[in-house]
DNA sequence: CATGAATGAGCTTTCATTCAT
DNA sequence: GATGAATGAAAGCTCATTCAT
């Protein structure tokens, strides 16, 4: 699902993880530990839970001893904290970039931007980061609060922005945005935890992610009565 | 199920309810037992999750010792199922019945839906059983399936019969309504998981449930293209 | 395989049951019930040892209810202890008389003490009560004592002094009589150890109580070298 | 397969037999556990019974730590199973082997039989499996079959082979093989049984093993009749 | 007296964590 | 650094015993 991971962002590695010391794979792996500590933790995690996931299991399927994950982790909960927060570094940034760059109708953008919400986070392991916060925020608060600031905040701004950007030039009809964001939200974050909960089970609803998110954009716009942008202003005399 | 909620910290509370049965205190307390623990049995689930919940707690929250809890329910296992089953018992049934019967539009129609929704089920206890089901789903297959087909296709079957009402009456339009049932779902599904998760959190944005189901419903029935049913094909003017 | 039960031998029963009392049945049931209880107990704690028997399954085996036992014996400890003395009570007396009254020879004496053994001991409840004691005897040291000075010295010493008739009058040779008693009792022993454990499991051998006892009663004797006793010594003189 | 008994009370005792493999300590015991937890488990078996032994007493007797001995062993059944089977390894075949071998007669064949189970068996730890297979064989009747195949039934098979030998030697006269079988038999495991049990406690006989054996096997060979061999047919003086 | 619901000490088993190798 | 044997606190579950009815 996952290609080979670049989640181990930013961890002690020195530098090009392979010419720097002279010793080549073996020395690599090491330097790459943490991370696949990580991605195994977050995969069985996302899978059991967070208590019901034993530490040696996680060990077992980054391929190292039971000892080796508390070298790196000095707890089960610092390596839970740990694994939220590896894959939460923040892609906002970026995409708040890329959206003032953007050029095209607000319909298109809020398109193009629950497609490629899927495309970046959806389809990939990070999804179940969401999962694990829901499941888990009572447990671990100060997580929850981190979250908050880190995903659930900007993500909301973010939206709302491109709403704001359509209601400005006229392309949407927005009643009240705060709750609007939502409607944009709701349908993202509800794909995510299927796909990581009932998705998995028998008997579940088939579903084509492209086609969900797809159709919810549609519905979505309609409500929101896009519509082409008002010409600007300045056009109005003859 | 559960009224609003007298909560089940308030222990046995000795006043009125009792004469009434020939059977004394004693006896009472056996019937209300069972629901008693589930009560407390689901507030803690939901809370901490199935693992991290402890028997004794149930118990206590329940007002009684750990072994009564084993008297009603032979295994931590078996009092999770039962929490799940007790809080799932058709309501369906009555909810499709009162459609059958509606009269007005079906705007109208969704817009009371969504209401009830939140009043006899999103503003409960019950609502907590979409959560425990979401993080547990994986650990307890046959349970999710029991899920699937008491509430999850129940629900969709009853969404879809509303969207279907209004496209056949030429109230809506909906390019595809197996989608879009979602975009009723969704909403009411993200409601109940944000409230027994990060809604409980510090730092968690301020929403007013109410009108959070309103916003959602006039968007939704804007994106349908909701309108005036067509007039009845007979009374075409000539 | 237990005639009705006369172990309940010399309780609180006031007389003889039925009559005093105006009430009949219920009321002689009443006294009956530590019998009962007895009995019930004596069954399982032979057929699952002391510890795997439950003081409920002893209750319901016995038609009453847990409560009910522990009316009877205080404790679990005293209801083991009830059990041994209530089947030990002395049968020796009675044996010692019988022996004293025979007339035959000690042969026909031994394979008489033997086959009554079984008859009265051996294939009856009470033997299980060796298996108890041998099972039992390291956690219970009293009864283990009690149940040497009431059952195997008095076994030791009836056999003893068959044997001892026997070299009195000439019939039996015997090298050590200490060690003979037991080519007596060990058979015996191991009939009613054997029955109420392997003996009851699949793929043990067949064995004829019957036959087993007469057959080491014959190989016994003929060790013993029977013969007919030597003629009176004052009829020696002609 | 226990020698006469460096008793499992004596902890780690740190001395000699680590530096031969080259894997210090730690190594070595691991390989010692399982062994020291068996022995630790039969002497409280044996002692106690099964139910009445706390799977924490075996671990302590054995000088690790509760959580070690499940490492070793995944149920407390599974103990018990493995102490069984652990000291039933077929010491028949050995056996056999030496009685094929064997030139006295048949009678010293016996006494040699007998006065060797003593040394090899009954004087050993073995001995109180017997009384444990007593004991719980109605509560493992798997194990009980286990105990009928691998012990009882090549222990009867051996002495009805030594019985036969005398019997075609012209040397015994046996009415019937297969209950003299329990003349040789019964004096064994009671003396066994009795070890384990009544013979612990206060006020119980005197008893010496060695003497009691070659009692018995003398009363036996008595009642066999035991003579020397008939002269070989050929030798029929004319 | 009899009952059986309730209790809680006690036992088996699990698993995060430590540490000798 | 790695390893995995060892640990023991903690959790699930049992059952002798109590006591209100």
């Amino acid at each position: 699902m996952v290609p080979p991971s670049p989640s181990a962002t930013d961890h002690p590695a020195g530098s090009s993880p392979y010419e720097a010391t002279g010793h080549g794979r073996r020395e690599r792996r090491k330097e790459a530990r943490p991370g696949e500590l990580l991605d195994a933790a977050l995969e069985l995690f996302v899978q059991k839970g967070y208590a019901a996931t034993r530490a040696e299991e996680v060990a077992h399927l980054a391929g190292v001893s039971k000892g080796t994950l508390f070298l790196y982790f000095s707890t089960k909960e610092e390596l839970f904290k740990a694994v939220v927060r590896e894959n939460l570094s923040g892609r906002f940034e970026e995409w708040n970039a890329e959206f003032e760059r953007f050029e095209g109708s607000t319909a298109d953008m809020l398109r193009y931007g629950m497609r490629s919400w899927w495309e970046r986070i959806g389809s990939t392991r990070a999804s179940g980061i969401t999962k694990l916060m829901m499941s888990e925020a009572r447990n671990f608060p100060e997580l929850a609060e981190f979250f908050q600031h880190e995903v659930i905040r900007p993500g909301h701004e973010l939206i709302r922005r491109i709403l704001q950007r359509g209601v400005d030039r006229g392309e949407f009809t927005v009643p009240h945005i705060g709750y609007a964001t939502y409607g944009v939200l709701a349908p993202m974050m509800y794909l995510a935890l299927w796909q990581h909960s009932l998705g998995c089970c028998a008997g579940a609803a088939e579903l084509v992610p492209q086609d969900y998110i797809a159709a919810q954009s549609e519905l979505l716009l309609a409500g929101l009565g896009a519509r082409a942008p008002a010409p600007p202003a300045s056009t109005v005399h003859p």
